[in-house]
DNA sequence: GTGTATATCTCGGGG
DNA sequence: CCCCGAGGTATACAC
């Protein structure tokens, strides 16, 4: 990895043209040959950057990288403050918990958490538009469809309406009703889904997990 | 700036916890605080990130981030092999073209372009549920809503439909129907948009701007 | 502050 | 390759 401190102005032309008008800033070339300019705020997003794999050429006081795709990022520099290289090697990568997939996985064995009752047909259930997260039967044997979001806004209420109208297009399944589950759902998430029929459970992460371990102990 | 390079292993819990294992990687701390901390590959994303504002502890071969909402970064370090500070300032920031806004601003200002005879009556039209990207009134004097995307994917016609349906509740507006105007609409959001009675409109971004340097020459 | 829409989204998975 | 869905999304803007 290459790090670079310079007092530069940048242009960049692809999906959009934009421009960054002269200032310290930090230019960061990686190892794949990826580009990144950084400011001295805000953590997450650079200034702009240029993903690998991309050609890097450097002229005296000018950078230009251009991707397979015709985008062009152009670094014009006018004071090099700093210039290092450093040897990285290959990151062993983000090990994650408690993320969407996990919290399917957990009402995936204790459907009866979201409604009395309701016991698994299957994951991620296919339709022609995409797979159900949950597809399960409740006491009376009728079809339910889950649709299990971290946080549950609104978008969610429209993907699980979608299955809904197609599930409901199968005689085998018909009638279909719907359960939107998530940790938290935003209250106008929660008119939209219940104006449409569809029963809104939030569940709790933590206590699903308290149920996995209570399991474990058994053995 | 402060940029640091380091073999070290990293855990972060918030909302969620994750777990990186040792490796060397790029620690940047910014002015506002902020900390990112980036493997040599992948201009975009760093591996882990606090967000300003939060409060960084330096201990004996330790960082520990905090923010006020709960979230706790823990760095250990095992071996520094950089360590530099840099003095960047303000960062005038970055100027776009190209964007939703500037389509928009594009398509106010020749409507016809997406249908003969259409005319402008407001930009950002407010409904309860957000703001319509522009309010038309078509050849015939009836209300149309146009919702504009770079590139139109099934959420813009879910998005137009929820504002067709609050807007022709307005009696002084019914009948109102829908124009989705995008440089490229996707299949399915078209198939989607036609089933319900929506008007897709794929629309020429170069085009559009020869329209507005033409009108520019002849003054 | 919350809520909503956008993003050069990025990133990963499946066909 | 495209399509789709998730993200500790981040970020900007309106109310």
């Amino acid at each position: 990895m290459r790090l670079v401190i310079a007092r530069c102005s940048v242009d960049y032309s692809g999906a959009l043209t934009s421009h960054l008008a002269s200032a310290v800033r930090l230019l960061m070339v990686k190892a794949d040959g990826c580009v990144a300019i950084h400011a001295d705020g805000g953590a997450y997003k650079p200034l702009n950057w240029m993903n690998a794999p991309n050609l890097l050429v450097e002229e005296e006081g000018r950078w230009v990288v251009t991707s397979r795709k015709g985008e062009t990022l152009t670094i014009t520099l006018e004071e090099v403050l700093h210039d290092s290289l450093h040897e990285l090697g290959e990151d062993p990568g983000l090990n994650k918990d408690g993320v969407e997939a996990h919290l399917q996985e957990l009402l995936a064995e204790h459907p009866e958490e979201l409604q009395d009752g309701l016991r698994l047909v299957r994951r991620e259930y296919p339709t022609d538009i995409g797979p159900v997260d949950l597809l399960c039967r409740d006491a009376d044997g009728e079809a339910v469809a889950v649709e299990i979001k971290r946080r549950g806004e609104i978008d969610g209420v429209e993907q699980l309406t979608r299955y809904l109208e197609r599930l409901n297009r199968d005689p085998l399944l018909r009638p279909v009703r719907g359960i939107y589950a998530a940790q938290v759902i935003k209250p106008q998430a929660r008119v939209l889904a219940e104006e449409r029929g569809i029963y809104c459970a939030e569940v709790d992460y933590d206590a699903l997990r308290g149920l996995e371990s209570d399991a474990l102990k058994l053995f």
